[in-house]
DNA sequence: CGCATATTCAACCAACTGGTTGACGATCCC
DNA sequence: GGGATCGTCAACCAGTTGGTTGAATATGCG
């Protein structure tokens, strides 16, 4: 239990990492596709890919020679709720969050 | 902001630190009290203090010779509401919660 | 087949992490 | 003053992390 709660926050503290989750918010996506935006190899993103499906926010399956990369938000469930114990924050407002999403990947992938 | 997210997620990925946070939830500690169920020195204590003060999730005010530690959840806020955008999650039952902080507590410190 | 595309593997590297120990500076109290 | 307590600092160490490059493995396509 508490290994998970490890492994989920761990993977989520790299702003690579949540970029990619932001990213994969809006539909499933291709390895290749993920790694475009962001400004080192793709090698690298196929190891941060790696450490997602670890922690089990994103689930990975090949089609062809393609990999499709989907968002698993379900695993942030315990984190959330570890977190909220600590006291209850307000639901938020969903376009706020767009708004700041958007930025939040504008400002990682090293591309204006 | 995102710099924000990285320190708050680091500092909830080490399990000693989470463990802290929840003895703090019970009460205003000194450093020393925190590092008592731990199995580990009270340098390595301190340093996860350090680590936890950083982050905004504790402040720590010196009162005389003992340095005392204090809970901000306030500072979970940030992270809590980047989760919530992926997946309104449910409100806590808060019983269960407790239940399951003592289980984390006895896990992490080493000690039954 | 043969080439291009998609992805991972392997080796390597610098920087960071989580722990140790021992010395040190403050502070309290007799 | 002097001893005990509280906490940090400094140096060190082993292991992990986040990145690189170049080669290797599939798979699709003309």
């Amino acid at each position: 239990m508490t290994q998970r709660l490890d492994a989920t926050f761990a993977a989520l503290s790299d702003p690579t990492r949540r970029a990619i989750l932001a990213m994969l918010l809006e539909d499933d996506m291709a390895v290749t596709d993920v790694a475009e935006p962001f400004a080192m190899s793709l090698a690298a993103i196929s190891k941060h890919l790696t450490v997602l499906a670890e922690a089990g926010l994103i689930t990975q399956e090949k089609r062809g020679r393609v990999k499709w990369c989907k968002l698993d938000p379900d695993a942030m469930r315990g984190a959330s709720v570890w977190m909220q114990g600590f006291g209850q924050f307000d639901p938020v407002d969903l376009d706020d969050f767009e708004r700041f999403l958007a930025g939040e990947i504008e400002g990682e992938t090293g591309l204006p």
